[in-house]
DNA sequence: GTTAGCATGTAAGGAGTTACATGATTTT
DNA sequence: AAAATCATGTAACTCCTTACATGCTAAC
């Protein structure tokens, strides 16, 4: 009923943080700009909506349509007509649980369905919590190889060709990502080491803006 | 209720027809062979038994105990005490019915969630089957592909670095994967050519045993 | 003037998980 | 004799999908 998942609130919150937008438009962006790792339907999308609105993180504006107004054609029909679009936006309530969530590392963090959605987020998240989930997941990660590594020791031989190749395919997938893993590691690691030059101790804020951005968000639509 | 899935029941029916076992053998067996891939916890798994007896595809046998009856402490309790350890064994129509499901090259059986274990029972796969299923796989990832690299051209620049990252190593991921595809229907087309020779025309059966087999499968128990 | 795409929703159901409950057997 | 692990199960819940229902607007 209440419709809180994991995943789709907080990718949600998320992209309505960036910019207020509409379910059809949100939709799009979640399964492009997340692309690859989940894709939704409008189903769970809505219902979540909704849930977001009454918990407060959220409000609906029915939406004035300030440039497609522009079009002279569309206001014939009736002036307020035309099935609201609603837009929504983040409440500074909203802004505050996002960032909650954005600053939490513990284990599920770094679990298959959630690493990738928190990873999207990153250029909001502090640099502690980067480090902190990736190396949760690195670790992770080498949990699982090492149990694949010790149960194929166990049972080369009375698995078959394929079987073999499937089990050989997937750690080298996985190995392929701790080495993925490791390389951001890196590269946060010298970017810290960059930013303890300049100020020769680290800031003592651990949440939010310590981002440079990528600007102020004046990309209401496409 | 019915409890009748897609994933968790070809592979329970997979698994059984390589030899009767308990649910407990079974869990940690779906767990570690089909490894990486999926995880099932026993909540769905005994539901997902009955279900499957119900429909006649497994018999609950109850088990004598075989060796287990040497130890002499157990028997003091009951003699058909020590709560029945339930082999579940596949039914001729089970068989059949896994028989159809193998031969099935419909579009779902190359989507994300059935291709791992379609591929991990392809040593019981006729070749035909085999081909069609690797080559619906790689072309659905193809078209992945398309759409990534058309969306990321779309929306490059307003993108931050780390969501720029993650579709980049997505669509690594995919690449590789195709190129893994590639590998194998390479190999399975050599194989073809090979038989071909051999035997002058392809035999025309389509299901079932044209595989060399890892041997009757004697291993009850680890 | 009809197809395609934009836009919003709901009801029912599918596929699984978690947490719980129980008890036997093996290992320490 | 305590702890681990084997073994079986159920009820409630989660998170999402499919199929449906509706209507507007743009393009062909």
């Amino acid at each position: 009923m209440s419709r809180r998942s994991g995943v789709l609130e907080f990718a949600v919150l998320g992209l309505l943080r960036e910019s207020p937008m509409h379910g059809y438009e949100l939709r799009k962006r979640l399964n492009t700009s997340l692309g690859v790792f989940r894709a939704f339907s409008y189903g769970s999308l809505y219902p979540c909506l909704k849930a977001l609105v009454q918990r407060g993180w959220l409000v609906e504006e029915p939406s004035a349509q300030p440039e497609e107004q522009l079009n002279p054609r569309a206001q014939a029909g009736s002036l307020a007509g035309r099935r609201a679009k609603i837009v929504y936006r983040l409440t500074a309530e909203g802004k505050e649980h996002f960032e909650d969530l954005l600053s939490q590392t513990g284990p599920d963090t770094w679990e298959d369905e959630h690493f990738g959605v928190r990873f999207a987020f990153f250029g909001q998240t502090s640099r502690d919590v980067r480090m902190r989930v990736l190396e949760g997941r690195r670790s992770r990660l080498e949990e699982r190889l090492a149990k694949m590594r010790a149960s194929l020791a166990r049972t080369r031989e009375r698995l078959d060709d394929y079987t073999l190749e499937l089990q050989r395919h997937g750690m080298e997938s996985v190995e392929r990502e701790v080495r993925w893993l490791t390389e951001l590691i890196e590269s946060e690691r010298k970017g810290s080491e960059r930013a303890g030059q300049e100020s020769t101790r680290r800031p003592a804020r651990e949440t939010g803006s310590d981002r440079p951005s990528s600007g102020p968000s004046d990309n209401t639509d496409r």
